[in-house]
DNA sequence: TGTTAGCACTCTCTTAACCCGAGTGCTAAT
DNA sequence: ATTAGCACTCGGGTTAAGAGAGTGCTAACA
């Protein structure tokens, strides 16, 4: 068990190697006013300290590093909470109060706004499409034989493509078809798609348009769902300023993470509730050893949730970070959730 | 003027120069077979090239580098044209066989291929929103007071913005509303679509709709435009490959560049056909100094443009970068427009 | 018994000195 | 006109020395 005094020099020692980036030495930490013993009798708490695996040192005689069982215990049991400055909350206020945007920009204000307030990068994830249901259906028309086929989920999700008409295609056609979609196929969600147009709409379409089946196959490719472009990045090269990846292969490893499909799985894999956070080797991605992730979920009605990310070096702001992940995933849901109730 | 063989050095040197990245020195020139003079000559010629500022050294005993009015003068007077090998040919052809996909989909596509088959990164720009016509416009419910608010243009390109419904608002009113706006809006370029919100729509909804006044504010705000969006990156972490930027300090610079506004203004100024090389300083940014631009068109028909184009070092495989962006803007100008001639 | 001063020791980082190799310019011979 | 030879230059790598920061340990102290 760690005494009281322990506990307060891990603290200070964590906060100030999270600013400094640089090994703490007992000197540094007897000098600061609070602190009323000397570097000698610090030294003999940090040994211990290290001897319990709370730190380590980069060598035989270097100052003290927060090990990763270190930072664990810190976020586990010292993590004071942080208070936003008044400007901040206000410019965040402001920028949610702004109406009037697709829900996907948003979500991408969102990313924005975290990794310029916390200086890392911000990961955010949509939410499943497949659990989406369809609300509306549209095919327009734009040349003799193109045109676009949109359509809008329940949660205000648009998606669109452009799609090759049959040859002597009419336009009473479209019609038809739209009118068959809409009737079989809104409130479906997404993950029934395929079955219902194979029978429900099918039957329809045979006995009412011409050219039935390449009307098929165009709705049956067009309606194939896109797994990809749900996810947005921001503040990518903000890694680059941090001392520990002044390393250029570190940075590209960095980036090759970043850019991978991995990452984004890695993510999925986060408990439904709370901020959850991952230090170091706990993130199963070689190259992102002296990071760490922050996440947190943030929800669109209806059950819908999507994910938010920090990453940042395993040396991250934690406390700051986990305050400002909060309240912008609790701004983000309610913008996109109680629009109604507050349409100011 | 120059001579057959200062011609012939020249070109060899900046070959050389932008595979091995190192500057070249007479002995390595003299070693290849195709050249049958002694080090001696080709250092007395190299030092003629020299003094013309088609070279320059590093330090007082280094060996060549192209000056930027050597690259100016290889690109121009000195680029032979590459073959494709048939596999790469190949792959193009099938990327762009893929049909029924969204239009911002082959964008984004053919960023992808330009910055995977040349190892430099790539940027496309979309075309001008505001020169597209409207084609379709649809208002669709989601809840009790939030709709989605959808425009096509003649492009085929789709907008969607959430608004919210003032109150006691019908749904008898949307089928007005989106009668009124595609009776009095279809061909309306964006670019004077506020002006017809403001007159004959103003005008119609006054005698159909009630709380025709909220309506307006909905509908203008949702129309307005949206500059951003329109650009696409791929490859970025290219760059940190190239030997010139193992410099953390410049990588910083750089991404502080490609993800600014200015580089895309920039690009926006290049002449509207042809492929177009700028290099080095020619490139009005500061931390692009050491960095080349290539850049061409492509179209969606109807006299849609947009931007490709690709960022390397100066060192840059000009030829090979050269026949790749002309072969791939080309595609996906087909793709984009003559999808329906060939609808295979 | 817990705390502290003192001291020898360790390790990194910086600086300077040095050498090696690659390359040049120039001169003189071919 | 071309080339061989040679003295010279400069960057990069290696080594050596010294400064600085920090530690562990011992012994003195309250």
């Amino acid at each position: 068990m760690l005494t009281e005094r322990q506990l307060f020099l891990l603290q200070l020692l964590v906060n100030d190697y999270i600013v400094s980036a640089e090994p703490v030495g007992s000197r540094s930490i007897a000098k600061r006013d609070d602190v009323h013993f000397s570097p000698a009798t610090i030294r003999n708490e940090l040994a211990d300290l290290e001897e319990m695996g709370f730190l380590e040192k980069t060598h035989l005689s270097s100052g003290r590093v927060p090990s990763e069982k270190g930072y664990r215990f810190y976020v586990d049991h010292l993590l004071s909470p942080v208070r936003l400055s008044e400007s901040e909350m206000g410019n965040i206020r402001q920028t949610y109060r702004k109406q009037f945007s697709e829900k996907e920009d948003l979500i991408r204000i969102t990313a924005k706004l975290l990794s310029e307030f916390t200086s890392y990068t911000s990961i955010m994830l949509g939410p499943e499409l497949l659990e989406m249901k369809l609300k509306h259906i549209q095919l327009v028309k734009l040349t003799e034989n193109q045109g676009v086929l949109i359509f809008v989920t329940d949660t205000g999700h648009v998606e669109n493509r452009v799609v090759a008409f049959p040859d002597e295609f009419a336009a009473e056609d479209i019609e038809k078809i739209v009118n068959i979609l809409n009737d079989k196929l809104i409130n479906v969600p997404l993950y029934d798609l395929q079955n219902r147009l194979q029978d429900e709409v099918k039957a329809a379409l045979r006995e009412n348009v011409r050219n039935y089946k390449q009307v098929m196959t165009l709705l049956t490719s067009g309606f194939k769902k896109n797994e990809s472009d749900r996810v947005f990045y921001s503040g990518k090269s903000n890694m680059l300023t941090q001392p520990e990846f002044q390393d250029v292969n570190k940075i590209i490893s960095f980036f090759n993470v970043l850019e991978g499909k991995d990452l984004v799985r890695e993510l999925l894999n986060i408990p439904p509730s709370g901020v959850h956070i991952r230090i170091g080797k706990e993130i199963k991605l070689s190259g992102f050893e002296d990071c760490s992730i922050i996440t947190t979920n943030y929800s669109l009605g209806e059950g819908h949730v999507g994910t938010v990310a920090v990453i940042g070096p395993k040396r991250m702001a934690y406390p700051r970070v986990v305050t400002l992940i909060d309240v912008l995933s609790r701004s983000l849901s309610q913008s996109l959730t109680d629009k109604e109730h507050d349409p100011h």
